[in-house]
DNA sequence: CTTTTGTCGATTGTCAACATTTTAAGATCG
DNA sequence: CGATCTTAAAATGTTGACAATCGACAAAAG
């Protein structure tokens, strides 16, 4: 118990609790504990976490900002909901910004990444060949953002992250994974291929049409946007 | 007076105190009435605008999340300041983002938006003639504006503003405009074309080396971050 | 029966005050 | 004279309270 406090105490004098709770609400989106077009009671809330209403409101103008809900006057914060159009436009952004990455990396790579982003690689195949579609998801991720690290390009890192948090409010987006776990590995292979070699515009057109066929798979040609 | 007070108080209906404060920040900043890494007094904020401390706290957290201020647990919030490392890492992002959006653009582009493109390079040779460097450059910005928009990605149209308001925290930003302007504006020339021929690749290529020739006059080929 | 109007409860917008932390000036000592 | 501790002023973090607004339901008018 007094290690708790201690420890919050601690927190509290680096962080403060509008940055806590902004982290937290992200967590409760990222799980689905928020689901998108339910509004945040900021009372609710603010008992809920035991604080008053001032952080609540400060970080949700942050949340707001980075496209995570959507402030309405006198209404309220609602967490926002991302139709097939925003999601597919989402998918077009991170497939170039992928393409930039791997375009950064490729002349800078050590091998000691190359080594590190293989490893991922069987890591998922392995999840695959177990069928560990949980174990699959997370490896996958962590292969995009270490190239996107890798690459250099400290504001790329950030905006892939807040990409990658958007895309959350897409439900749907578990539907291409099941079917594509195979495919989508073999381009990850051709990826780091493209990388190990040095090969920057290689790469870049690697990832990029990495991204376009999950675009693809979920919403048709680039170009098209569904409507919902 | 009293239609000031009329609208004053419509506007206060469809619009928040923080989001006209933020407005109103981004404004100082863009005209440089904030520079970079001057500190914000709250209070002294609250009085100037005739407000409380919540919705300039509030506007803060969006600002912070959009990139134009840091702000420090304790000590306040502060008008970023850009290095040229961070100048350099926009530069790359931009890059791929016009990129992509002259992609978009080339297959849908309708001869009205070619027209429109057209009459902007056609503004700015006429304000380069004149040497009105004033001129130019709000045209510039309309012609790379028009593009994303037509481009028809929303969430690309409203990252490139975000980008955009950021590169005004790099005050050394007028340095690469005075002498590119003839030979930037024969860029935008080569750009509509490409866009008009309906080449979207051509276009993506034409718009990214665009961005990067600036980036490149600034801080040397890409791949190398100056620290300064 | 439909539409409009009025009221009520709930929720958000804003504010002023309190608590904690930082900062800077001044005093004290080596 | 310079360094360090003390202390007071200023700034930020947080809170609770008040005012304004919205949605829903009920009542009255057409």
């Amino acid at each position: 118990m007094s290690l708790d406090t201690d420890s919050a105490l601690q927190l509290r004098r680096s962080q403060s609790l509008t940055s806590i709770i902004r982290r937290e609400l992200e967590r409760m989106i990222e799980i689905g504990e928020l689901s998108a077009g339910e509004r945040l009671n900021e009372n609710a809330l603010a008992a809920k976490l035991g604080v008053s209403r001032g952080p609540i409101r400060e970080a949700c103008r942050g949340l707001e900002q980075s496209g995570l809900v959507d402030v309405v006057v006198n209404r309220g914060v609602f967490i926002r909901a991302l139709n097939g159009r925003d999601a597919a436009e989402l998918y077009e952004v991170r497939a170039v910004l992928y393409g930039l990455s791997g375009r950064l990396l490729a002349p800078i790579v050590t091998d000691e990444q190359v080594a590190t982003l293989t490893r991922y690689v069987e890591e998922m195949d392995a999840a695959m060949a177990a069928g560990d579609l949980n174990g699959f998801y997370p490896r996958n991720l962590r292969f995009h953002e270490a190239i996107v690290e890798f690459g250099g390009n400290s504001r790329l890192v950030s905006e892939c992250a807040a990409i990658h948090r958007e895309m959350h409010l897409y439900r749907r987006r578990t539907l291409d994974m099941p079917g594509r776990m195979a495919t989508s590995n073999t381009e990850h292979r051709a990826i780091v291929e493209r990388i190990a070699a040095r090969d920057a515009a290689g790469a870049a057109a690697a990832l990029e049409e990495h991204v376009l066929i999950s675009r693809n798979a979920l919403f048709g040609p680039l170009g098209h946007y569904p409507d919902a």
